[in-house]
DNA sequence: TATGAATGAGCGTTCATTCAT
DNA sequence: TATGAATGAACGCTCATTCAT
């Protein structure tokens, strides 16, 4: 029965998981009961405990963002093939999918639980992921736009990009009849088309 | 301690939406105690109930924005003599005076609470006071940027420029570290000033 | 100021009774607050303090039985004129009356907690109550019915049309609509009136 | 502890029913305390929660009148073999089985809250009982008087032998040394006897 | 190993009582 | 002496956690 159930086990365990996401992005950390948990999870309460020490550590792993493909395209932009240009718009066109508010509220609820508890840990791995963000932004921003960035902070830029990103999401949140993410990325591209000269830029590139 | 003057009462009250601000930004509303609310007021647990029916409705207060002098600014862009870049300046730059972030964690909170319960209320203001505030942004790009925004979707763009500054906001929570608003900041208006031509444009205005 | 306010207190102190009365008799001891009595006396909670140790001393007085002047008349027949169904129906009358319910219902929850507690002084002024009432049905039925009353429990009969008394107190306090105590009574005189023989019985007396 | 039977179950809930229904009589609804309640059941407050949704459904469930037999057969006459005087002893005669004073309480205390509340449903609920039960009462005058009733408000009298009832509950709580519910109802009962002419009248009946 | 009834600490809230004014 | 704001113990209730089954 060994072997079986260590898989079965890494099953039961992500079930878990994915249920306390839904749970905690719908009615928050604090609010969620174990008990809902347990019942979205299809178990019974006191079997969560075999697998997660406490409501806490449920949390902590159960809003370990969601495993964002984009995410990863960000952070290892050697291996993208598309352009700056093509990739935020896949980044900002993701946020218009159904579930992505849900993503945004874990996302939040997390980012806050860091902040209040100056959780080291969370805030270094926020800090982190932010580094290799930046630098893969920065990265495709250079490779896309090269010397014309010439004169231009591009780490002051991405980091900016990076924030309208972040915002974007919020207000879509709080405010989901304003103009989306789509939108407001094009609003963007315009202004960064103009200031990077004729289109040719990206352009040049294949 | 009978007949205690009105302004007593009034400063009473106001400093137990002071201590429920700290405590809330600190812990989160659901963890925060109404007993440390009163041990950080200086009263007892009772005392707040003469001020405040419930936990809910102090949160409901206490979390009511701090009254930005900025948000006024980009509510009655008329009345404003600065310049759409010189304000923008000074919203950004108070972000990065202390206190912020203290301010950034309630208001984020705010914000999820509203999210979660579908709180109309909440949701609608959130929503109208967007809507002013984008108005303002775009009536300062528009007064000064004039036709250079020709072909531009300047309601897009306001839109992605206050997401911007949302999105600094929280990543300077999760990421002191990062490059600041400000820097932020300076990077996209460089990129707005290469965008809509020579130096001249908000210059022209005087 | 001296003997004037000795006046006044008495006064006072008899309002704060009758509103707690009034209060008791509405809510139920359990329920009511002081801060409620105290406002409907028009004073602050405060102050009751100074005409009552606790809130226990005030319901204690507080529910002392309404002074029914029909009471006193049944405690000492020898004084009273009319004959036993004049008096009769006279008291029954009197439950139809409005405010009958409200001194019920203070009654009924005065007698529950003397019952609770087993407080013997509560019981024994009961007991004693009843004992000067018996006492005077017993009087007043041998006045006016004689001899007829050989062979009869003369005692354990007035007990009964005590208990009827009462009976009649709470049925009409939990279901107004049926037959009223009048009604009740006119029934049971018939009754009396059949098993005492022809009607010169009480009319004899003259 | 899990998967207890349903029988335990049931058992558990009624335990805590009649706990409940022995700390109510005791102090009152108001007074009783859940931990007091739950300690008289043996078990922890919480578990209370797991039958009962509030101290306010666990007090209208336990204070839900003993289901007494008498009753039924009051509500039920023409199933009843015996007579309206035999029925009428052994209902008295209850009222002197131990036990007896902690339900009249119990009822004092439900009627009570009914009527302060201006609970409808209870109210109704009560007026229907007494609905059924008059008609019983008279039900089972006519078949055992017959036509000697002539001339007499049969329903005016069954209310009043009801409300006879109720008072000798209450009497008998509050002045347990008074003649006792037989000895009055005997009284009583010579009365009837003699009003509705010589002793064949119940007896025709065979 | 899973269950789910039970625990009990701790919460929000109330209100009798006190006491500075 | 009256006021009424303040106190703080105690309540009803919740729910993370335990453990007998």
């Amino acid at each position: 029965m060994a072997k079986v159930s260590q898989a079965h086990l890494e099953a039961r365990r992500r079930s878990i998981l994915e249920a306390a996401a839904r749970v905690f992005s719908q009615k928050g950390v604090a609010a969620a009961t174990m008990a809902e948990i347990a019942q979205e999870a299809g178990i019974s309460p006191g079997a969560i405990y075999r697998y997660f020490a406490s409501k806490e550590e449920l949390a902590r792993e159960g809003m370990a963002g969601p495993a964002e493909a984009v995410k990863a395209a960000w952070e290892h932009p050697e291996q993208v093939e598309t352009g700056f240009a093509e990739l935020s718009r896949a980044t900002f066109a993701a946020l218009e999918l159904p579930g992505a508010d849900l993503d945004t509220r874990l996302l939040l609820e997390r980012a806050l639980v860091a902040a209040r508890d100056e959780d080291a840990a969370l805030l270094d791995e926020f800090g982190a992921e932010l580094g290799r963000i930046l630098r893969g932004v920065a990265y495709l921003l250079r490779r896309d736009y090269g010397e014309r960035l010439e004169g231009y902070d591009v780490e002051g830029l991405a980091q900016a990009l990076y924030s309208f990103y972040w915002g974007a999401r919020f207000v879509q949140l709080m405010a989901p009849g304003a103009p989306g993410p789509v939108r407001q990325l094009e609003a963007v591209q315009r202004l960064m088309a103009a200031a990077f000269g004729p289109q040719e830029g990206p352009a040049e590139r294949s």
